[in-house]
DNA sequence: CATGAATGAGCCTTCATTCAT
DNA sequence: CATGAATGAAGGCTCATTCAT
């Protein structure tokens, strides 16, 4: 049954992945991966330091490619304006946690309140995300495309908007194309819901 | 020791309340909550049928409140117009949180992911906020005060801001005035992050 | 089953220091306690940490009788020589041996060499009785009773001879009474092995 | 790679002693053994049956040499003085045990409670050791050389002072050269610890 | 109603040993 | 002979829940 180190390694990885998304990290059970991996409970040991370890492991892989789907906005870029930059940003993001449903609903689900090291692992993630985000506002705002405003909110309210989209798509199956998603939430974030006349209502309040 | 029935049961809940949001529904033991509230562990048993049921009251029990704070929104209501009938909606969903902060973190961290079950009823409670959100919307629409759109993506948009400005005020300190973070959302919903130029500038992509 | 704290606890030590005497420290299981004791596993971790724990204090209390078995010489003593009041010593040391083999058994052999920790706490009491034995072999010689000679040897000598007559009782059935025992040693302490000719015969080596 | 068989043996044997006696037999891993060793899991047991087994192999090498080293005492050999063939053979031992102090830690502590069956064997050396006293004590009786006793505790006494100076010698660094140590336990064993006033006394009791 | 001693199912982890290559 | 991946029995410990008093 011996297999190359680095595919059974995968392997393991695969179906720990299924597991933890299907049962969350307390109700997962070693044997639950050991039984469907078809490997004995003492091999899983060969490759993961513990349940915990390879837990961290699969979350750490997603954020860090969550990461690299998630590029710095240019404002001078000739090639793409800062908008599409923007949009290209939320399809890949949306298009890997679609692809990669079983990671997302770790990520959305299982990772949460764990325990208090993990969430701060998740919060500096989603710090930097932040981050990223207040830098462009303020560009924005400097290039006089953006509305003067608390950045620090409308960057969580952005972040919250993606997160809850990513949400849907992963806990339920939402038919929307993803272009369908990025470009209403694109659409809200760039000009509101509201008509002139809506907007002029609210106005004089 | 004696104490009245209704009092003892609230004084466990509280202080369940208090341990589940500290350690999350895992880490919490039944014995944390009974030294905390000075009873014999069997006396626990004579409240709440088990541990899964008092996580699950207590959830209930702020999804109740929560619904509480929630007025749909009339459009034709001559003392208050909708936008205002919208912030003070918001405004008392974060006073709620803000004075709950425990029952919050429950709600938004540890109630998470914890199994099947649970997720259904968390899912269902968001899904009865979306649609409330997407019949605003609609008549929002008809009333022409607002840009028609994609209504089922915008609601999970909008549900999302909140989530995440709410569990940003749970989790951190978050020094900003309720208006201000109310408002600064409401801005952003309504007339969306761009200036004219900005918006001509992505409208002519 | 409920039972008095003290008495269970007593009795799951009674139980331990059985399976401990009988198996060594690392072939005695959990369960062997817990069967013999007719209690359930859990109820084994209500009276004691953990399997360490348990192990730790039967020794530490075997140590403390010793302790308490070994008086100080007083060379002034109105009332008892130095001689009988080191007889009186070894006397009470092999009747507390000797009536409780089993915890004899677990000092003498389940506590050698277990760990690093354990190993200082032994080496730690034996030289205590070392640290008693050369206080009193300094009087002796002050007095003109003890032969000069190198004491930190001398006492090694009497603490080993003494453990071995200790093991030999243990381990085997030995038939011959305590006062033989003790007086063949005090004998051979003091007086040597050999008759003059012997001596003359040595010296002139 | 390459290695004579015995070469590697040897080797195995070498390294295995060294953790036996830095762990003891239980916190000795058979992976200590093989990694120090630089050879595969499966390799160590081309050579031995199991851990047992070279642990056993090991206990019994130095009993072997232990053996060799005690020599029995001719009374009538005209070349050497009964005590000063005692001499030697004790300082042959203590030599043994100085010069290889991981198999005399192994003997000691790793070596002591194992189990039933090791305990046997240890007892049945000590059995064979003391049985050799008995009988130079025996012989020495009827030369007149050595008071008459009882010869079975007596036996026991100096193979607890020996046993005990050797365990000081492994676990400390004594500085004490091994000509003092070992002439200060003869010293003791023939002549004793009192003085004429001190014997006087005692036997005045 | 209150108590808290007792229960025991459940789960993670270790490590000596095997065996296909 | 050598390798080292794989095995799986074994055992310590936790903690929600029960029940006799």
């Amino acid at each position: 049954m011996a297999m190359d180190r680095e595919q059974r390694r995968a392997q393991i990885l695969t179906v720990a992945t299924a597991v933890f998304a299907e049962k969350g990290y307390h109700d997962a059970r070693i044997d639950d991966i050991v039984v469907r991996a078809g490997i004995a409970r003492g091999t899983f040991y060969l490759y993961f330091e513990d349940k915990r370890a390879i837990f961290e492991h699969i979350v750490d892989g997603f954020l860090q490619r969550l990461d690299d789907a998630i590029r710095v906005i240019e404002l001078d870029d000739p090639k793409a304006k800062p908008s599409d930059q923007l949009r290209d940003d939320l399809l890949r993001v949306v298009a890997l946690f679609a692809a990669n449903a079983q990671l997302a609903q770790i990520l959305l689900s299982a990772a949460v309140g764990l325990d208090a090291d993990f969430d701060r692992k998740l919060l500096a993630f989603y710090d930097a995300v932040t981050a990223l985000l207040m830098r462009a506002l303020t560009e924005g705002e400097a290039a006089g495309l953006i509305r003067p405003g608390n950045r620090a909110v409308r960057a969580y309210c952005v972040t919250g908007m993606l997160k809850e989209l990513l949400y849907q798509i992963v806990l339920r199956k939402t038919d929307a194309s993803h272009d369908e998603l990025v470009d209403t939430m694109l659409d809200l974030m760039a000009f509101g819901l509201f008509t002139e006349v809506g907007a002029r209502a609210l106005r004089d309040a």
